[in-house]
DNA sequence: TTCCGCTTTTGGATCGATCTAAATTGATAC
DNA sequence: GTATCAATTTAGATCGATCCAAAAGCGGAA
């Protein structure tokens, strides 16, 4: 009777030994090989069950050369925008038997290398990444260096061409745009995000490219702060201007639902008097008063993806990159 | 010069061999050991640097019984108050270089069972849980049989007083009632969970107590359902009724901003007619119109608290177990 | 020179699985 | 009785680190 609590874990020899079989066949046994016959499987099986033994499989991963976990690693993991990615990304996982380990870099390159450092020490299969603002070449070099395949996700470190899921936004932005302009609105100005990574760039250029094409009169372009603030003083000095917006597209819901408010405090009246879009459709979006209309980004299906290309890419370490595109959705709601 | 890709990773007798060491010398001076002369150590170092060795942690896990990894469990990943938890164990664990393996429940007792499974085989230290709806006392024996070191949070399993972290749920549901009360209102709904887990009641019996200790009328409850929905049709009907409702305390910020919408709806003015008050201070309670009166649970800190209690755990397995409980504070807006 | 004690280094076993190549078994054919 | 062949099973090496007990180096005292 080895079932005793912890003193001594049972092991695959252990098994073997009480089935009776060498060690390498309870080995097949545990990888549902067809070499072994069917009776010696059933008995291995039980014996297994009884003594109530667990797979090590950091033992296994020392001899193979696949631990079956990947990385997420994320450049801000309490936006609920991330979250939402990080559970599809556990989907397509857990469909796969694999587990992830979770990093948040906060944005900052020096922790993003220490926590990539330490994943690769854990010895990952691959990583899904989110660089953080500020990462250059560097980082990809040094995933090469280490011959760890790897997934970006909505940002890119740019000119790297590599594996890569992002949304279109620039789609998102048209979409939006062309439902202003259909509702009568032509000065709309674009309030922005802080940094200057891709994700943000596609956003103002789409921003940008779609009001020359509707010819549109441009406007100053309203930055952004950390954390989700916005230039609150320059809204406002638009907003008393001679000739001030009647809509703004907002670089995400965040942002958007604290311009709504900002607004409302102007005693300007959201959804009548002033159109606002947000993006990303966070479930905050829909519950909003005036409810946010706003480009679903869909970052579940993002994160799915993303999980899904990486295992691709493990199992053909040589294929050529990929790049996912999601088509984002306009969400009509009553603020625009 | 062994500076290659991948083809043959670097291990640490390659580190001995070129630094004209013993294998044991070279893992020494990896742990930082105080028995190597320091000219070796430096010698081995700039090997190690040289050759852009890459510690293989998975292998020293073998013959260790730690692998500094944990495992954090949620019945929900993509609730933001989640994720914002999440961060705060994050955050705890990079100062002691843990990483955290996370997944997802998502409300099955199955599902979870698979991923403990899961993530015991990959050698965890400790796990961090908050058990699905409907686990019982079996997932307890499961952990205790493997003899792995494990935190609750939010939610308790009835009846096994472990380590555990929590948020005092009566405490803040008391200062909200209070607050309530002092601003004339009396009659005062709660609207609730759809399931009955520990966190679900402490906040309803909360409540209930307050109600009794302030002498309200008790008014029915209106009950919850899943994904963070809640009777409607009950809520009109209380509020059709002879002496309706002139307040509602709600489970949590999600429901109490849909209630909100919904009291729009009815022509219900929220914080003059009505008051609401939610609770967990999403990022989404202040950017609501009206800005939404919450309690807020601090998740960052549970996070944090529980990653800390682990690793207590982990390293003193026998010590008394320790119930950890987070006050929150009620944070006035304009909702009540 | 020998011996002691201290610091530093080391060989070899070990963790628990997988992998390889070879051995065993049993049935069938000659 | 022996050879052939497929189906099963196995011994032993291996992955890359840590652990242990023992060895080596070395300065000073007897």
């Amino acid at each position: 009777m080895k079932t005793d609590k912890q003193d001594a874990p049972v092991n695959l020899l252990d098994v073997a030994r009480e089935a009776g079989v060498s060690r390498a066949t309870a080995s097949l046994v545990l990888r549902n090989s067809p070499l072994v016959a069917a009776a010696t499987r059933e008995r291995v099986q039980q014996v297994m069950q009884r003594l109530g033994y667990i797979y090590n499989r950091g033992a296994a991963n020392l001899r193979q050369n696949r631990t079956n976990t990947i990385g997420l690693v994320l450049s801000n993991i309490s936006n609920p925008f991330f979250s939402t990615l990080t559970a599809g990304v556990e989907e397509a996982n857990d469909a796969s038997e694999i587990v992830c380990f979770i990093a948040d870099s906060a944005e900052s390159p020096e922790r993003q290398a220490r926590q990539i450092q330490r994943l690769r020490e854990h010895n990952i299969d691959g990583l899904i990444l989110c660089p953080a603002v500020g990462s250059d070449e560097r980082v990809i070099a040094d995933l090469d260096r280490l011959g760890l395949p790897f997934v970006q996700v909505l940002r890119e470190i740019p000119g790297c061409a590599r594996d890569y899921v992002t949304v279109d936004y620039a789609a998102g932005i048209d979409e939006a745009m062309a439902h202003l302009v259909t509702a009568g609105r032509r000065r709309i100005v674009f309030i922005g995000n802080f940094s200057t990574h891709s994700a943000a760039r596609a956003r103002l250029e789409g921003f940008n490219r779609a009001a020359a094409r509707l010819g549109l009169p441009s406007l100053p372009v309203i930055a952004g702060g950390r954390d989700n603030r916005y230039d609150e003083a320059a809204l406002d000095e638009i907003l008393a201007s001679s000739e001030p917006p009647e809509a703004a597209i907002c670089y995400n819901d965040i942002i958007a639902l604290a311009v709504m408010g900002h607004l409302r405090r102007r005693a300007i009246g959201v959804g009548s008097d002033f159109s606002v879009i947000g993006m990303d459709d966070l479930s905050s979006a829909s519950a909003s008063y005036p409810a946010l209309t706003t480009i679903a980004t869909m970052p579940h299906r993002v994160g799915e993806a993303a999980a899904r290309l990486l295992q691709k890419r493990i199992s053909r370490p040589a294929k050529r990159s990929e790049q996912l595109v999601i088509t984002p959705r306009l969400i009509v709601r009553e603020s625009a």
